[in-house]
This record gives structure tokens, C-alpha cells and sequence, in this order.
DNA sequence: CGCATTTGACCGGCGC
DNA sequence: GCGCCGGTCAAATGCG
């Protein structure tokens, strides 16, 4: 039983801290949910139809509309701003970071953009191997990371990193 | 034929 | 200084 592409229309998604329940040692619970997203037609789940995040930097960060319950929790940086003094230019890039947790049973869910596969590595909080994806456009410096849930296997974390400027073959 | 996919090895950064 | 982990690239193969 593995063959369950396609049609898997999982409407479940949920933000947050990726933490790890269960480890103690190794904190990696480090998934900024705050950035920019812009989804428009997710073929099979449209139930996720346009979800658009505000500005990055900003702990209240509110989820414009997000269709079920999405728990936003990103303001786990602390109040005081890490302002460091200083002229520290934060290392701000423009590499927006966003982190999904999507109940699928197949990662391999189109989400409107091609994607090619450039690697499998298997991370030591995770008895499931994670891999890595890369827009198949020419021009597309977005990344994508697909990694499942170590505590429910059942849910798929995938966390985007960049802005597509392509616009999408869907 | 082209492209997507797969596995391994290599490199860099960080921690201790 | 060494070890560990994560991440990326490259080459080869298979399939469409």
C-alpha cells in the first residue's frame, strides 16, 4: 500500500512550531512562520484557495484567510526584538521562509509549480528522510523542503524558501 | 531524446 | 582541533 497518489484531498494545515514533541535534547524547533505567501488555486486542495501572509518582522502576523483553524504561533522570538545595538544590519535576505504542516499521505501533491529533486538526506529527529526540492524554472531560486512528521507520520511538513518569479504553469 | 529521479560524496558551519 | 549535522552538487539511470 503505497500507491496513493493523487486524489489525496487532505484538508488539514496546520502552523506553528514544528516542535518535536518528544525529543528533549536537540532543539531545532526553528520555523519562522511569518513571511509572504501567495497561493492561488491548489489543484486538490482548494480548500486552501488563497492563503497570504503580512509582512515578515512583524510577530503579529495575520493570516489573511486561511479557510479551518490555522494557529499562527511565530511570535515565539521574544519581545525583546533582539535589537542588537550596534548597527547590526539584521541578516535580513530576501529568502522568505514559509513552513507548512499538511495531513497528506503523499508529498508528492503538485501545488502549482514543477518541482525536480536534488537530494535526500536523513536528519537525526526524524526517522523519515528529508528531501529536497527545486523550482524547475529557470529564473526560480525558490526551494522547497518536504520532510515528514517524525511524530505523525501522517502529516507532512513542507517549508518554502524564496519567491517564485515565474509565474506558475498552472 | 529529454528530463526527472536517485544515490553518494563533498563541503561548510557550528558545537564541544 | 575534531566531530557532527545539514545542505548542495554531480553523475548515472530509467521512464515518458
Amino acid at each position: 500500500m503505497a500507491e496513493n497518489r493523487q486524489s489525496t484531498q487532505s484538508s488539514n494545515i496546520t502552523f506553528g512550531s514544528l516542535e518535536s514533541s518528544g525529543s528533549e535534547s536537540l532543539e531545532q524547533s526553528e520555523i519562522e512562520i511569518s513571511d509572504f505567501l501567495k497561493m492561488d488555486e491548489w489543484p486538490g486542495q482548494e480548500e486552501l484557495a488563497s492563503i497570504v501572509f503580512g509582512h515578515a518582522k512583524n510577530p503579529s502576523c495575520q493570516a489573511s484567510q486561511a479557510h479551518g483553524h490555522v494557529s499562527a504561533s511565530s511570535s515565539h522570538e521574544g519581545d525583546t526584538s533582539r535589537d542588537s545595538s550596534s548597527g547590526a544590519q539584521e541578516t535580513r535576505q530576501a529568502t522568505e521562509r514559509v513552513a507548512f504542516k499538511t495531513k497528506s499521505e503523499d508529498e508528492k501533491l503538485d501545488d502549482g509549480y514543477k518541482w525536480r529533486k536534488y537530494g535526500k538526506k536523513t536528519v537525526k529527529n526524524n526517522p523519515n528522510p528529508r528531501n529536497y526540492y527545486k523550482c524547475s524554472i529557470d529564473g526560480c531560486p525558490v526551494k522547497k523542503r518536504v520532510e515528514r512528521d517524525g511524530d505523525d507520520p501522517s502529516y507532512v511538513i513542507t517549508v518554502y524558501e524564496g519567491i517564485h518569479n515565474h509565474p506558475s504553469p498552472n
